[in-house]
Formats: structure tokens, C-alpha cells, sequence
DNA sequence: TACTGATCATGT
DNA sequence: ACATGATCAGTA
């Protein structure tokens, strides 16, 4: 009888990533944390990236703040993802943040979203705060690619917001642009500023930004997987 | 109650 | 300040 046990080092391949993620559907958050001898926090309220850090260890992935893909030898990205009882998303999801400046010539191709999002390992788990967190169960994972018409909507949406920003329309966006793909702040609290261009072309400070999945998205793509 | 704008921890 | 990991919580 093998016992459960964390990946100590990064997979070798998808297979056994996949294999490793499948094993983990079912237990649940304080099962893993206490087998992975990781002190489980009494809610997520200071510990918002607590689940997605377990998930990391349980899948060898190089835990830290490395501007790398989670599994760069093998060109994957790991997402938990909140989920009601009904395996829809309970929250947005993060991509990566947003380039104010220097992004003369930036296009779709090259973009951080589109790399971000070319191959993820999506780990839905139990989100709703009825739950107390250590009950909270791991759901069954789903390794995505984004299909053609996934492609072509988050590019339609990238392009309209870098559009903007590049116009120095920055502070006219609001979450609502973007049908799949949207626009929010992304700092530690109001006050953190970064550098971007007005709509004169002068130099401004705003919030940092970042794109986010709209939930819309990340349904279809969850319920495509588990209902088709 | 869904959504948008704001926020929390940690490491480089 | 910005990258990693995200969820919180007030208000429409």
C-alpha cells in the first residue's frame, strides 16, 4: 500500500503531473496540509494565496514568487480555482499583470496572457466560506489549451484593453470591459502607484493592474471539460 | 447576491 | 516596486 505523499521534486512529464493531480481529487485541504505538515491558517483572509501554495508543494511545483511558469519544463500553469457545490467558479481569475508602459510594438503573439494561458492544470476546490477550510475538498483537475474560439475571445479582449492603455485611456477602464477578459487594480492597497501615460501622453501614476479571467470563462471552460 | 474595486502575505 | 499565490468585502 503506497501512501500519499507531496512530490519533492518538479515532474517529469505531463503524465505523471496529471497522475499526480488526479490522486489528490477528493481530499480534502487539512487532509493535504497536515500530510504535508503545512499549518493551516483559521480562514484565508491573510492568507489568500494559502491553497494555491499547498497545491504547489502536493504537485512539485518550484513554490516561491519566481516570474517563471509553475512547471516551466513543461510549459504548465497551475490554477486552484474557487468552485460552489455546482463546480462553477466562485472568483475571477488572475493572469498576470498588465504593461502600462513600453508597449510600443506589444501585440497578441507575444503577450503574457496568451503564454500565461497557453496550458493550464486547472484544480478546482471547494470555496464556498460556509466551509470551514480544512474540509474543504480538492476536485478533479483538468489540463487546458485554449480552443480556437477561446483563443480568439481572450485576444479580442486583450487587444481592445492594451488599446486603451496604449491610448492613455488607462483610468477609463473599468472590470466591465472585456467579455471574457477583463481590467482590475492589482496591489498590495490604493496607495501602491505605478508609472503610465495620460491621455495627453504625459507620464501618470496609477494602480497597478492586472488581467483577470471573468467567470463567464472559466464556467464554460469547467463545464465544457465536465459536462461534455 | 453578483460584481467591481481593494486588499493580504511573502520573496526578489 | 513588482513578481508569485489569490480572496475580501462594500455596494449596486
Amino acid at each position: 500500500m503506497q501512501t500519499l505523499s507531496p512530490l519533492l521534486n518538479p515532474p517529469e512529464n505531463e503524465q505523471i503531473l496529471l497522475t499526480q493531480a488526479q490522486r489528490l481529487a477528493g481530499y480534502t485541504l487539512g487532509e493535504l496540509a497536515t500530510l504535508a505538515r503545512l499549518p493551516i491558517p483559521k480562514d484565508l483572509k491573510r492568507d489568500k494565496g494559502w491553497i494555491g501554495v499547498l497545491l504547489e508543494v502536493w504537485l512539485g511545483a518550484s513554490a516561491g514568487s519566481k516570474p517563471e511558469q509553475d512547471f516551466a519544463a513543461l510549459g504548465i500553469e497551475l490554477k486552484t480555482i474557487p468552485v460552489d457545490r455546482l463546480g462553477r467558479p466562485l472568483e475571477t481569475t488572475f493572469v498576470c499583470v498588465a504593461p502600462l508602459t513600453g508597449n510600443t510594438g506589444v501585440s497578441w503573439e507575444t503577450s503574457h496572457v496568451r503564454h500565461k494561458l497557453k496550458r493550464v492544470l486547472w484544480v478546482p476546490v471547494e470555496g464556498e466560506r460556509q466551509i470551514p477550510l480544512a474540509q474543504r475538498h480538492i476536485g478533479t483537475p483538468l489540463l487546458w489549451t485554449p480552443s480556437e474560439e477561446e483563443e480568439q475571445q481572450l485576444r479580442q479582449d486583450w487587444e481592445e484593453l492594451m488599446d486603451l492603455i496604449v491610448l492613455g485611456q488607462v483610468e477609463r477602464i473599468t472590470a466591465r470591459h472585456g467579455e471574457v477578459l477583463q481590467l482590475r487594480p492589482k496591489a498590495a492597497n490604493s496607495k501602491a502607484l505605478t508609472n503610465a501615460f495620460g491621455a495627453d501622453g504625459a507620464p501618470i501614476l496609477t494602480l497597478p493592474r492586472g488581467f483577470y479571467l471573468k467567470k463567464n470563462f472559466t464556467a464554460a471552460l469547467l463545464a465544457r471539460h465536465f459536462l461534455l
